[in-house]
DNA sequence: TCGTAGTCAATACT
DNA sequence: AGTATTGACTACGA
């Protein structure tokens, strides 16, 4: 709860920018009636497209044989949702044309469309009258598209209610024949299945679901229930992704706003300036909290779900005798049928954490086994269960919240009998979960594009300017509103003449609506991707790549625009596209995006478009100069955090308020420390909490980043496989089964891995290359070999290696002992973990670090040769370990790392495996099973080929396909960057043990 | 508390 | 300026 309230400040604060604008009471000028029926009929046949693409979906075995589905689809569609509309000859979301037309239809459908729209404008005429005056403060444009979503969420919930309202009370709703996927959602929820049964190909559904959607929205009005499921929701926040300017207007969100009543809410000057979809947010807001439909039982500020009243006696005495398992397994149909998560169902009906209600649901103890205490979370579940407006509650709540929930692949346990015809639907349930969800959302995307035509010719007028403004990033090209209107195969030109008109003015749309659309998923989005059986991931980004670099269009900009994403990401995603098979729901949903932008006409152009138009504010706000505040431009946007910053008057301000620029820097690790994380994931990929401190303190890092670093590095290996390549091994728990991280075995292991990157360095042409390249490249190491301070031999490995297993013997391991023996100051490790960035030198060589090239050099030598003294120090013992004779590996024809060259990188595969070998055998005399470690360092090899340059050498090297061969490349490219930034600064390369 | 999937966003390279 | 890499996060389920 607490949580709850204190991040919705901060959240909102972010928004909160802007400028004067009438409060959302007055809104209604705004809105006027014909304008509201402009953007009924607007987001009516945006809509619309999705639903064909869902009903397709269901069909069409590819997206692009989407085509053909379409028309199919849409025929069954207009059947079912206007049997009066001509059957359309292409509704394919790719054909435009058609897609116009049907647009166009449905516009001019009135029936429908005017009883829709009536009934919108009296459920937004409702919204408004009941807003109070105070403008949600948080709703601004906020920079994020996140934010946005959360109001709309929020905005949607109390529309939905309302509609729901509507239904029950009478308020007819028409049937909806061409209303908009949204409306026959509902109402197909509503009534039922039978609508369904209208569709030929629609999905049938047990009547199971429809009733409870009915329920569901019907109980949605009570405003206790989504009050208290309101207030327990905290939509998904972004931290400081907004370039905050101002971080002191604290905006309450939903939560906030839940609480507080509106009137509360700090009004200042962003009430005038509210935005329309701030102003929606607030209406939103007050609605929930306290609006006459469902004020009924209103409970004035419920605390939030938190605190669940005890179970009283009599509930006890009630239920003498549940069936535990029954009432899971309904617990567990409910859940996944509204797709409610176990937090939220634990938070707020069990008051338990989601891993509480995961383990009960998963096993539930009988009844008798348990205590009155264990019972209680099933009293609370049956109770729940006979409760209706339960189920609605918390549906409404999580809609609120982030829909991502829905996106997630897993499986719906009870899996229904589903109609053999539709092979490619997913299991029944899930497609329930979809609908039910999909109702909703179609209730959200409803009103954001609402607000976007709100936004649009208000926003700009009166919508904020502020600074906060420019969305972060991201700005979302309407590719899910645009897209389904584009057709691929009609000639563009048509498309492009009407449009150009508008361009102009979509792209400030653009720039300056709010997207929460890609934050969350968009209905049709989602449904494509849930509903696609299959689709080449590897064929669409060649494509999506082709078309940028053709059309000169960066990955950020169509990122942002077209999907939603980082440039981070869509780098990612284009050149090492997962299979569709191991995407999640969501993690279809780019590759959907991609689809349907290959498929618009015009998305080149439109990109284009946006490029210039961010490239003129740009222009724009550099000539402005410092004009600080005014940048009505909100538009692209890329970092006004620049802006502000070079604004004020450099060092003079003195760390003005906040310096925004703590810009949080990234751990780098070094190359040693890499190494040693490697050797460390091979001998265990899931390594113990003692294990990961023993890194830590190894390494000197900080745990979390240890930890970080594992989880990155088993995900990003898995990520490896290729598209058809054979599974990669994951490194799954499952392997290391065998000997447990040894740290003694670590640190031999390690050294000898050192050694070798020293022998490297020393330049041994001619000779295998048992490690990676990389390490030849390091000058530091060949600098410490040629002085002589380096060697490696055997009888240093087993100085060391006897001194290590001495270590174990109880003496302290830790190499910071060591160091920290040398370092009279030893200052730990900075626990933050930040700062320390790889060249932890600190504390090594009591040598500062930052020295370049060669004063590097020397400390990474001194250290290493402190190191090894100690080592030696400590019991010369016999050699019980033996080098490994990896040099005399041949089994591959290695290349002679020389320069860096493309070559090379087969040479790292190779070296890879050959490490491989080494290590298992070296295991040997270590005491690791070879298999074991074979398996593991194998599998590691792989990894690291992707992360690290690195290349198993395997038969596999011809067996590789396209895919290991663009790995190739990069690694062969990661490979050159490193020689030459060790190169170029030496100082990067700090000698840690 | 963990592991996983999906991302972000700071960096490193080109 | 664009792209690739990668440590860190968030949201979830177990």
């Amino acid at each position: 709860m607490s949580k709850l309230i204190e991040s919705e400040p901060a959240k909102d604060s972010k928004d909160a920018p802007d400028s004067g604008m009438p409060s959302f009471g007055r809104s209604e000028d705004g809105m006027a009636d014909d304008r509201i029926a402009h953007i009924l009929s607007e987001a009516s046949s945006m809509i619309k497209p999705s639903q064909q693409q869902h009903h397709l979906a269901q069909h069409q075995q590819h997206l692009q044989q989407q085509h053909h589905l379409l028309k199919q689809h849409d025929d069954s569609m207009n059947s079912n949702d206007d049997s009066k509309s001509p059957p359309n000859q292409c509704t394919s979301p790719f054909s435009r044309d058609s897609q116009n037309r049907r647009l166009k239809k449905y516009d001019n459908d009135d029936i429908p469309h005017d009883k829709v729209t009536r009934i919108y404008q009296e459920e937004l005429a409702k919204l408004m009258s009941r807003s109070s005056r105070d403008s949600f403060p948080s709703g601004g444009m906020p920079p994020t598209s996140q934010m946005p979503d959360d109001n709309i969420r929020m905005a949607l919930e109390a529309y939905h209610r309302e509609l729901a309202k509507l239904q029950q009370s009478g308020g007819n709703i028409p049937n909806f024949p061409n209303l908009p996927g949204l409306l026959a959602l509902q109402q197909q929820a509503l009534n039922g299945a039978q609508d369904l049964s209208v569709k030929k190909e629609s999905i049938k559904m047990n009547g199971q679901t429809p009733s409870n959607i009915d329920e569901l929205s019907k109980d949605s009005e009570d405003p206790r229930h989504s009050g208290s499921a309101f207030s327990l929701v905290r939509p998904k926040q972004e931290p400081g992704t907004t370039p905050t300017t101002t971080a002191s207007s604290a905006a309450p969100s939903p939560l906030g706003n839940s609480i507080l009543p509106p009137a509360m809410t700090p009004t200042d000057d962003f009430s005038s300036a509210a935005s329309p979809l701030q102003r929606m947010a607030s209406i939103t807001n007050s609605l929930i909290s306290q609006s006459p439909v469902s004020s009924h039982h209103n409970s004035p500020a419920r605390p939030l779900k938190a605190v669940l009243p005890p179970i009283t006696q009599q509930q006890f005495d009630m239920f003498n005798n549940l069936n535990t398992e029954d009432i899971v397994r309904r617990v567990k149909e409910a859940l996944s049928q509204y797709s409610i998560s176990q937090r939220l169902f634990g938070e707020s009906v069990l008051g338990l954490s989601q891993g509480s209600v995961s383990d009960l649901l998963a096993r539930p103890k009988p009844w008798h086994m348990l205590t009155q205490k264990g019972r209680e979370p099933f009293i609370r579940m049956k109770m729940f269960l006979e409760d209706d407006n339960a189920v609605h509650k918390l549906v409404a709540s999580q809609y609120k919240i982030a829909p991502e929930k829905l996106m997630r692949t897993g499986n719906y346990s009870g899996t229904p009998q589903l109609p053999q015809s539709i092979k490619q639907m997913p299991p029944m349930q899930k497609m329930m979960n979809e609908m039910s969800k999909l109702q909703q959302e179609q209730h959200l995307i409803h009103m954001q594009q609402m607000q976007q035509q709100m936004g649009n010719t208000q926003q700009q007028a009166m919508l904020l300017t502020p600074p906060g403004m420019p969305p972060h990033h991201r700005i979302s090209l309407p590719s899910e509103e645009k897209k389904p209107m584009s057709m691929p195969t009609h000639s563009p030109q048509q498309q492009q003449q009407n449009q150009q008109a508008q361009q102009h003015h979509q792209q400030q749309q653009q720039a300056n609506a709010m997207r929460g659309m890609h934050q969350h998923m968009s209905p049709t989005v989602y449904e494509m991707a849930a509903l696609t059986q299959d689709l080449d991931t590897q064929i669409i980004t060649t494509k999506i790549k082709e078309a940028l670099l053709a059309n000169n269009i960066g990955q950020k900009i169509f990122g942002e625009a077209v999907l939603g994403l980082s440039q981070g990401s869509v780098s990612e995603l284009l050149s090492k596209p997962k299979p569709w098979h191991m995407l999640s729901i969501k993690g279809r949903e780019p590759f959907i995006r991609m689809q349907l932008w290959l498929a618009d006409a015009n998305n080149v152009d439109r990109l284009q478009a946006l490029k210039n138009e961010r490239r003129e504010a740009n222009k724009r706000r550099r000539s402005t100069g410092p004009g600080v505040q005014d940048n009505s431009s909100d538009t692209s946007s890329n970092d006004t955090s620049e802006f502000y910053t070079s604004n004020s008057p450099g060092p003079g301000s003195v760390g003005s308020a906040g310096a925004p620029p703590n810009k949080k820097q990234r751990v780098l690790f070094s190359e040693e420390q890499k190494e040693a994380l490697r050797l460390a994931f091979a001998l265990d990929p899931y390594p113990n909490v003692a294990t990961i401190e023993f890194l830590a303190t190894e390494l000197g890092l900080s745990t979390r980043t240890i930890t970080n670093w594992f989880h990155n590095h088993r995900m990003r290996l898995k990520q490896q496989v290729p598209h058809g390549g054979p599974a990669e091994p994951v490194p799954s728990r499952e392997n290391q089964s065998g000997a447990p991280f040894d740290p003694v075995q670590f640190r031999i292991l390690l050294n000898q891995r050192l050694m070798e990157l020293q022998k490297e360095r020393m330049g041994l042409a001619g000779i295998p290359l048992p490690y990676p390249p990389y390490f030849a490249a390091n000058p530091n190491l060949a600098a410490l070999i040629g002085r002589g301070l380096l060697q490696s031999n055997e009888a240093d490995l087993s100085a060391l290696n006897n001194a290590f297993k001495e270590q174990m013997n109880g003496l302290d391991l830790s190499m910071s002992s060591l160091k920290r023996e040398r370092d009279d100051d030893f200052d730990e490790m900075d626990a933050d973990g930040d700062d320390d960035h790889v060249s932890d030198g600190d504390d090594d060589d009591g040598g500062e670090g930052d020295a370049k090239s060669d004063s590097n050099k020397e400390d990474l030598s001194a250290s290493l040769a402190a190191i090894q003294a100690r080592a030696n120090r400590r019991k010369p013992a016999a050699p019980q370990w033996v080098n490994p004779v990896w040099h005399q590996d041949d089994k591959k024809p290695l290349v002679t790392p020389k320069a860096p060259a493309d070559d090379e990188v087969i040479i790292n595969g190779v070296c890879v495996m050959q490490q491989a070998a080494d290590y298992s055998r070296s295991e040997e005399t270590v005491r690791i099973e070879p298999q074991d470690v074979q398996d593991r360092f194998g599998g590691d090899n792989e990894d690291e080929r992707s992360d690290d340059d690195e290349r198993t050498d395997k038969e596999d090297l011809s067996i590789k396909n396209d895919k290991i061969d663009e790995k190739d490349d990069e690694s062969a490219t990661e490979i050159r960057t490193k020689i030459k930034s060790e190169e170029d600064d030496g100082d990067a390369e700090r000698w840690d043990y």
